[in-house]
RNA sequence: GGGAGCAUAGCUCAGUUGGUUUAGAGCAUCUGCCUUACAAGCAGAGGGUCGGGGGUUCGACUCCCUCUGCUCCCACCA
């Protein structure tokens, strides 16, 4: 069979996927094994693939396929997230492009269009991870809108109303304009934003509503809200201010009287010292405004316009207003001065829209005994995070936890099950049938008809809380009392999450306080926090920066098993990715490496007569020992969630160890056959090294597994055990690595003194080299050789560990060369022996420092005398030359 | 404003109870090679004193203090 000198992922990748799914390898039943379970952070249901997905899957399937190959049970949960109003506002956005508007459709007629835009676009993102290579057990694809999992939703509502813990309210909330809806204060992004500081004067009513000529000066950044002020308030402690007390002024250009009020809030260093107080528009005026009495008048409408309160500008959006209304004061002669200002302004998280503080009736869940629970699942290390120092970030939010505002004013998403008679009183239950029979013992007269559902509708996270359970039991949520169903009672908890960091509270936070209150249990052990993709300049990637590549481009041109090894290379947990496209070209020539390998070991041909040569039996031994090694670290990497240091430690075996190393230890002269024992173990450790790249490479290790030998129908590398570590001797990899370190001093020669590597040289050896292994170096440096003995001094010097080498080279030696580089080398022996001896000269580090730590100082010390001792003798021996 | 974290070769990062490390890896760089698996490769080499300063200790990249720079999270000073 000829292969081509370069592999191409193309040909074999999507083969594979479809024999995978073909076989249903991914999927998974409850059996007698351990199990293994992931849940897949759900993609939004109308997103495509971008980077960060590849860095977080790539991981999910780095571990599932891990597992899958310890022999557990490993189930892989996908799906997608509702993302009610990033879904409803692409909608919106659709329908309005066609010339339609939301207001003019019935709820009914706008859902029927959001769900067929669900049902074009809904399918994309998991089609792509197909692409990556997820071992996703599509049998099982979930999504936080179908039926059974809406119920779930509508159940945990109840529930927790029942509880007392969800009660509905007029509070001050993150009102986005653009979303139309209130968002909670995790969906608040709060960014420095440059604005003006605007100095106006409030001039002091003489009682009857006409100005007076005195004034105060108040600074706000908000002057378009100034119709809605219900007083000018001070702090009573300030003196420039005592004269105001029981005044009123006039609100500029409306004329509208306010009273002065005294509070301690203000503060005297801050802009004037005098704060508008405006109830209706921000979160404090509005508690100043509780605390007096005050009156709230609200000005701005759902889209943060101007309303008829307001008087003036009516109708104008915010922003607009308030170019004009500067104008306008400005004309009137009320404004003093303007200034530029940066402030913090909250942002909507889905919209980007500047958030409007605004009053309204929401519906709330009590956090704090959720929260209490939920910290202690964390500080017990029932769910351990990594890494550790989200533990700090984690516990200061679940401390400082407010209740969280689950209504949105949507339409996409699950209706709250709150029912209101016709007298205002509300009832809430599971449906509409169970709501009348509690309206009806309220009051019996009371019909279907009369009874008017909550329009609206629950908060994303207040579905995707409960994805770790929903996925396999959609009745368990809002009834921990039931008995769990076979798949939840075997699948739960997960084992690991793998996740972004941003959405620790939105998320991870609130699944581990359903999981605690549903199940008694959390929900996954290990929470795995990935970093943010940056681009190699360390900026976000964004669509605006034009510095996001698309993930689908990188695997037609790389390769998927590439962009998979690419992304993991310098991905430790918590720390940022900088991504950059040579990585995703490392991992094609790993994959490139691979099939070369594999070319050249399945290309021998075997020679039944043939003995195996002394090298090939030393390289045999050792790379045995030393893939004993190597899986013990690999295990280790992996237990502490260290992936990219698990990637490297195989990436070097195979690359160092196998492809540098072992294959060029036992390859056979041109043309020469492999003797039997030497060929069956190569194939065994090729078999082995597939195994272990597999996770990391699914696709190409599949394929050259595949080719490897015959295999059956139905068969699988990812099926097959992860290679073992058995018990390994350390000695001797010791000594196969001094062997290499010889070659590598004699190739040093060969380059210095341009010396052919065909041209056999001698190597005469002088100290204790372990014999063992010194065909391999025969082999690999072209040396014969022999003990060293009488005059070396016409040849080249060089160490390994305390092993004298000597390669005689008549008439090729530059004798001032090789003292002056002898004397160096003495010279930083003596430098280095001289700090050893005075660290054991000191009479306090030998009797404080333990045992073994002096043993190796004392080791230092003898070893170095040595190399000095035979620096010397060469030194003197070229000197008298 | 409060809190957390980071600062180690050109770049990205390891360095796991302070001592087998006068510091390791990958990539990049330099030199020589189209050597019969692989130039997406082979062989070899150079490069940092661990952000600055101080302290604890027999001993610090590793612990403490401080300064500088960066990042993230939280936050109602208009």
């Amino acid at each position: 069979m000829e292969l081509p000198a370069k592999y191409d992922p193309a040909l074999t990748e999507d083969k594979w996927y479809a024999y995978w799914l073909e076989n249903k390898f991914f999927h998974s039943e409850p059996d007698e094994r351990e199990s293994y379970t992931i849940v897949i952070p759900p993609p939004n249901v109308t997103g495509i693939l971008h980077m960060g997905h590849v860095l977080n899957n790539t991981l999910n399937d780095v571990l599932v396929r891990k597992a899958r190959m310890d022999g557990k049970n490993a189930c892989w949960v996908p799906g997608t997230d509702h993302a009610s109003i990033a879904t409803e506002n692409k909608v919106v956005q659709k329908l309005a492009a066609e010339g339609i508007k939301k207001e003019d459709l019935t709820r009914e007629e706008f859902l029927k269009h959001a769900w067929e835009w669900k049902e074009k676009h809904g399918g994309i993102i998991l089609g792509q991870l197909r692409k990556l290579g997820a071992s996703c057990d599509w049998d099982r694809t979930k999504f936080t809108m179908d039926p059974e999992l809406s119920d779930a939703v509508i159940n945990t509502f109840v529930y927790f109303y029942n509880k007392g813990y969800i009660y509905r309210g007029v509070r001050m909330v993150n009102w986005d304009p653009i979303g139309l809806t209130a968002v909670s204060d995790e969906e608040v992004i709060h960014k420095d934003t440059v604005s003006k500081f605007y100095h106006m004067r409030y001039f002091i009513s003489d009682g009857n509503g006409n100005p007076t000529d005195q004034y105060i000066i108040i600074a706000t950044t908000r002057p378009e809200t100034i119709m809605a002020d219900a007083a000018v308030c001070v702090n009573p402690e300030d003196e420039r201010y005592q004269w105001l007390k029981g005044k009123k002024v006039l609100i500029p250009l409306i004329n509208k009287e306010i009273p002065i009020i005294e509070d301690s809030y203000v503060a005297m260093d801050f802009g004037t010292g005098c704060l508008k107080v405006t109830p209706a528009h921000d979160v404090n005026d509005y508690e100043i405004g509780m605390r007096h009495n005050l009156p709230v008048l609200d000005i701005i409408d759902d889209h943060g316009r101007l309303n008829e309160k307001a008087q003036i500008l009516v109708g104008e959006d915010r922003f607009e207003a308030r170019k004009k209304i500067v104008a306008m004061l400005q004309e009137a002669g009320n404004l003093e001065k303007m200034e530029d200002y940066t402030s913090p302004v909250g942002y909507s998280e889905r919209t980007n829209a500047v958030i409007e503080p605004r009053l309204s009736m929401q519906w709330f869940l009590k956090m704090e005994a959720l929260a209490k629970d939920a910290l202690e699942s964390v500080e017990s290390g029932n769910v351990k995070l990594i890494p550790d120092k989200y533990r700090n970030t984690y516990r200061h939010w679940m401390e400082n936890v407010r209740d969280w505002c689950i209504s949105r004013q949507l339409w996409w998403g699950q209706r709250i099950p709150a029912y209101y008679l016709p007298d205002g009183q509300v009832v809430v239950a599971e449906t509409a049938e169970k709501a009348l029979e509690a309206a009806q013992a309220i009051d019996a007269s009371v019909t279907a008809a009369d009874l008017r559902q909550d329009e609206d509708v629950l908060d994303t996270w207040f579905s995707s809380w409960l994805w770790p359970i929903s996925v396999f039991d959609t009745n368990k949520a809002g009834h921990p009392e039931a008995e769990p169903n076979k798949d939840l009672a075997y699948y739960y908890p997960t084992n690991d999450l793998v996740t972004g960091p941003d959405i620790l509270f939105f998320w991870v936070a609130r699944m581990i306080m359903a999981g605690n209150e549903f199940m008694n249990d959390v929900p996954f052990r290990n929470v795995y926090l990935t970093g943010i993709v940056r681009d190699k300049l360390g900026r976000k990637m964004s669509k605006t920066l034009g510095n996001s590549p698309d993930p689908l481009d990188l695997i037609a041109k790389y390769g998927a098993d590439a962009v998979r090894l690419g992304m993991l290379l310098c991905s430790s947990a918590g720390n940022d990715i900088l991504y950059d496209e040579s990585q995703i070209e490392q991992g094609r020539n790993f994959n490139n490496k691979v099939w070369n390998a594999f070319r050249l070991v399945t290309g021998w041909n075997v020679d039944e007569a043939a003995q195996q040569p002394e090298a090939s039996a030393v390289a045999v031994k050792w790379f045995d020992n030393k893939l004993s090694q190597v899986v013990e670290i690999v295990e280790d990497h992996f237990s502490k969630f260290r992936i990219s240091d698990a990637l490297m430690a195989i990436y070097k075996f195979f690359w160092d160890d196998f492809c540098a190393w072992y294959l060029e230890a036992v390859k056979p002269a041109y043309g020469a056959g492999i003797d039997k024992t030497t060929y069956e173990a190569t194939i065994g450790f090729f078999d082995a090294l597939l195994k272990m790249i597999h996770p990391i490479m699914p696709f190409i290790t599949e394929e050259l597994w595949q080719n490897m030998a015959e295999r059956k129908p139905g068969e699988t590398i990812m099926n097959q055990r992860y290679p073992q570590a058995k018990a390994y001797d350390a000695e001797f990899i010791t000594a196969f690595e001094m062997a290499t370190e010889a070659v590598a001093g004699v190739r040093n020669i060969r380059q210095s003194k341009n010396l052919s590597p065909r041209e056999a040289l001698d190597l005469k050896v002088k100290g204790a080299f372990p014999a063992e292994v010194l065909p391999v170096v025969t082999k690999l440096a072209n040396v014969n050789i022999a003990e060293a003995e009488g005059d070396l001094s016409a040849a080249q010097r060089f160490m390994v560990r305390t092993v004298e080498m000597f390669v005689p080279l008549t008439g090729l030696i530059n004798v001032e060369e090789e003292v002056a580089k002898l004397e160096a080398e003495l010279a930083y022996q003596q430098k280095f022996l001289d700090s050893v001896r005075k660290k054991l000269s000191n009479e306090r580090f030998v009797a404080n420092a333990p045992e073994a730590v002096v043993a190796v100082e004392r080791k230092k010390e003898a070893d170095s005398l040595s190399k000095i001792e035979s620096i010397t003798a060469s030194l003197n021996a070229l000197k008298n030359n």
